[in-house]
DNA sequence: CGATCTATTGACATGAGTGTCGACAATATG
DNA sequence: CATATTGTCGACACTCATGTCAATAGATCG
């Protein structure tokens, strides 16, 4: 069994370093949704990414750097998906129609559930998901505002901002349960893997028909 | 600084293997919903317990036998919850009424959405979970019967059951993503400490409102 | 082409976590 | 009190992920 490469491949491949970093994070952020927390081991990241995990470790300092460099990353990602979905105009009916189901499948689909979940579970590392989150905040609340705003005029402004909340926090909550758990959960719930599309269509409905009947009759539900 | 107790502390205890396993699982459960993945650690449990690490291994074999038997001793918890809860008789109006809640809050109060976000993102674990649950399949399934079998009268089966499926899947998710993720999200929305009883309540009504609407409107939501 | 820069590498060091083992001691039994 | 059983301990060995370092080689520039 000969080398197979006799002078074909190149012994080294130099690359610039934003090259570098940008392919090792491509690489996590795959190996993260794949194969879970132990697939961001730097000796097998960067043994994917076809280097050595000196060189890995050249452009990131430590392992720890890398994670949060990783987790930067797809929060800004997770942000981008916002904030598209907030350049298109919530306010518009049909666009209002799509912007919980979007954002479900950014949460559920991808890593960033996944990530978030690591980021909670682990305690050396859950300071960090403030930080990393912390330009989200204003993001949510606006959309927590658009929403409280289309049903304030049937209610009080506290009561349509409990409400609003409440309805922001179950999409999001569910998207990220349904992102950590997806597989348990339809093995107990006897779901076919076509399920999560038809879940995240019924949940927009059915949140936006919550929203609609506020819009019409004040304090329907909600009351403690 | 003497060594303090000069001769009042035994300076072995001698447990029986059952009571030396089932201290162990109480301080490793509480570990593991205070401090994280990382409280497992058997050395820092075995200390938290009172013992060397080696006495650990000498009761448990392994540390994965260890988060093993822990994991079933949670799963086993959990699903004793949902059978006091079945066995309160969930078609009756009153105890339909408290259903959600309470299995909301074995969820996303206890460590059991932590023990799940963790098997679930641990791939070398993520097998055991479907032992795990393997038991508790059917109890969910009987919980979709009933709920499906309020509705069924105003749609067909088959829409009804989806409908009831759906319902579930939205309560055990949002309860899962609360449990795994509630500080971050807690902070995005901007809410307080106390607004996870509040909201438990809320989904409650809302769920339970939109299913006695369902038994009187059919296919009012849920159609792609 | 020769010099400089630095991305890259592989060998090595380090430390944490896990598992092993022989001796000790607490309890039961005669 | 003598003996057996075994839970317990502490020291040691092993594994593996992380991090370090000096030498190497690819690229750029004069």
């Amino acid at each position: 069994m000969s080398t197979g490469d006799v002078k074909g491949a190149p012994r080294r491949v130099r690359r610039t370093p934003e090259a570098a970093r940008a392919l090792i994070l491509e690489v996590a952020e795959r190996r993260l949704a794949q194969y879970g927390l132990g697939g961001l081991k730097i000796a097998d990241v960067a043994a994917e990414a076809g280097m050595s995990h000196g060189t890995l470790l050249h452009h990131f300092g430590s392992s720890d750097a890398l994670r949060l460099q990783l987790a930067t990353r797809m929060a800004e990602g997770l942000l981008d998906e916002v904030l598209a979905i907030e350049r298109d105009r919530p306010e518009a009916e049909a666009e209002m129609e799509r912007f919980f189901e979007r954002m479900f499948r950014a949460l559920a689909g991808g890593g960033h559930a996944r990530l978030i979940a690591w980021l909670s579970l682990d305690d050396s590392r859950s300071d960090d998901l403030g930080t990393l989150f912390s330009s989200t905040a204003e993001r949510f609340e606006a959309l927590v505002e658009a929403v409280a705003q289309r049903i304030e005029g049937a209610s009080s402004p506290e009561a349509a901002r409990r409400e609003a909340r409440f309805h922001v926090l179950l999409v999001v909550s569910s998207a990220i349960g349904l992102g950590v758990a997806r597989d348990v959960l339809f093995s107990e719930l006897r779901l076919d893997d076509d399920a999560e599309r038809d879940y995240a269509r019924w949940l927009n409905h059915f949140v936006r028909g919550s929203v609609e009947r506020l819009e019409q009759a004040p304090r329907e539900a909600g009351d403690a």
